[in-house]
DNA sequence: CTATGTGTACCATGTTATACGGTACATATT
DNA sequence: AATATGTACCGTATAACATGGTACACATAG
């Protein structure tokens, strides 16, 4: 099973399920098609209530990643060709800037933090554990 | 006034002034040992509660970026130098990492992510508003 | 048809974070 | 003494989060 939930974590349990539910298909470990764990038995094996599954699943469902079918299951939905919209990239950019502003105060400047993000694009299609 | 608060964002007041006083002080639009508004004065300016506004010098003297003085007010501290540790920087990889995964949904690829975060990075010391 | 599994919609409860309003205290400056 | 500062309380209110339980609509397998 590649998800986990961290309980002590101050990130809510169904926002943990969201994110790793969205890397997964950013990374092509789930292929649409794929069909998702059923919200009670991803539940039961999160120890998370069925209600806090199912809030995840809408909210991937709402951003068109998955779709559910009735009394069929869930499923990874067709990727859309999509083009990032002027609010898109202007999102994007105050996130951008906001981590910045944060590896600025860790010690680290601009540039050393670009680099970085070099090598994290540069081993974005691989496996999942780096190293041992 | 550099400092505005939109109620209706879904980020918490207090973090919203935390963080336009990290981006002021890490891009130095403030400069070590300048004076910040008082805890009442900035909350009558920003229509905010003084225990709203405490709550987020509290957290930024926390994170060590000013230095509060009772009976005398709250100033930029000096920047300590440091140099970021093994878990800081796989924490800002963690976060780079959630970025791209958001930009890839909204159409944008990991290599033009990247040229995205050049440009950001080049224009990182500039006044405020680029253009007009 | 029956039984089971699916997503979903409720209802109620409890916890926590956020934000407010008010008051009061310790300290520093004037 | 008067004022301004940060801070510490108290209480209240709202919303998000998470749980537990029940029930319904739909699909599939027997």
């Amino acid at each position: 099973m590649w998800l986990h939930i961290d309980p002590r974590s101050e990130v809510p349990l169904y926002q943990q399920v969201v994110d790793q539910v969205r890397e997964a298909v950013a990374r092509r470990w789930l292929q649409p098609g794929d069909r998702l764990p059923s919200v009670r038995e991803l539940a039961i094996k999160l120890a998370l209530n069925h209600n806090t599954v199912a809030k995840a699943y809408q909210e991937l469902e709402r951003e068109g990643l998955i779709e559910t079918l009735r009394g069929r299951g869930t499923f990874v939905a067709e990727r859309k060709p999509r083009t990032a919209s002027p609010e898109d990239l202007a999102w994007i950019e105050q996130q951008i800037r906001q981590l910045l502003i944060a590896a600025h105060h860790l010690g680290l400047e601009p540039e050393t933090w670009l680099e970085l993000a070099g090598r994290v694009v540069a081993r974005w299609r691989e496996p999942e554990g780096g190293s041992s």
